[in-house]
DNA sequence: CTCAATGCAAATCATTTGCACACCC
DNA sequence: GGGTGTGCAAATGATTTGCATTGAG
């Protein structure tokens, strides 16, 4: 914890921690323990992940939280944008951290399940067209390319 | 059925009734009433329907269909791509007819979930280019932008 | 005739909900 | 203290599954 090699890992925590307690305040939400551990077990694990095995993760930390309570913690972390939520089919909702990660799309390879991330700026510039062609604006979006290796 | 003013129609559900029938063939499943009655109603019907419209639909009609029987008539509709599945969040997959309707995509507007269809040529683009950087096909893609009138 | 397809009802499974209790503000 | 947040267990709702029956090939 007081170690130097620590320091940007902890500053980075100490600084999603202070945007979530931000956003609670504002929202006027209660500060529970609950949450900021969930926050804390989500920004320590790498990759994507679901509510089942953040729960498991959780519980086999000793850390007990309600599936339900887990439910309702990521509806405040997508809300104050700590948290990005991806639809990898039917009843496959997985999680990834979303601070400070550029924003990127998926490719899932079918065969393999594999998952690359790529960045194309062509989406933003295609975002701004329909912007001004249809005089609306667009907050967000998803966009998944599905295929499978040569 | 013998109308001049219905040719166009006939012969568009007659090329996809084919399209399915060779189709099923192929895959040496049966051609059951069933399968092309479900077909029919769903070139009858304009715009996204999810499952249970599509049930009550053929109901009402007096052509009694299970929902098992729907659920797996979809699977092979969209096999052969006559029909395309969109997942609009959670639990709303919605799907629509796509025998030579323009490949487009979707914006949502979530304060009036007023959905509008785009066709972006760059989209082709960057699926190329991915193609080319990871060396994989890709054989589809889904892309939703979400955002509200201004 | 035979086996795939159908209908029905029960099973599944992720997510939501209701309610009693706990604890943040 | 009061009311939001939590845990638990039951409810929900879309989809799947098991099984007896039907009918396409």
């Amino acid at each position: 914890m007081e170690l130097e090699s620590l320091d940007q890992i902890s500053n980075s925590q100490t600084k999603v921690k202070n945007i979530f307690s931000d956003y609670l305040k504002e929202k006027s939400h209660r500060k529970t323990p609950e949450r900021f551990a969930i926050l804390n077990e989500i920004y320590d694990y790498n990759g994507h992940f679901d509510i089942e095995t953040l729960y498991v993760n959780m519980k086999e930390k000793n850390y007990r939280v309600s599936r339900a309570t887990l439910y309702n913690t990521m509806e405040l972390l997508l809300d104050c944008n700590l948290v990005r939520k991806h639809q990898f089919g039917q009843n496959i909702s997985l999680f990834e951290k979303a601070h400070e990660s550029r924003q990127h799309d998926h490719i899932i390879l079918q065969d393999t399940n594999e998952v690359i991330e790529f960045c194309d700026p062509r989406i933003q510039n295609i975002k701004s067209t329909l912007e001004n062609v249809f005089d609306i604006e667009i907050d967000s979006h998803s966009l998944y390319f599905y295929g499978k290796r040569k």
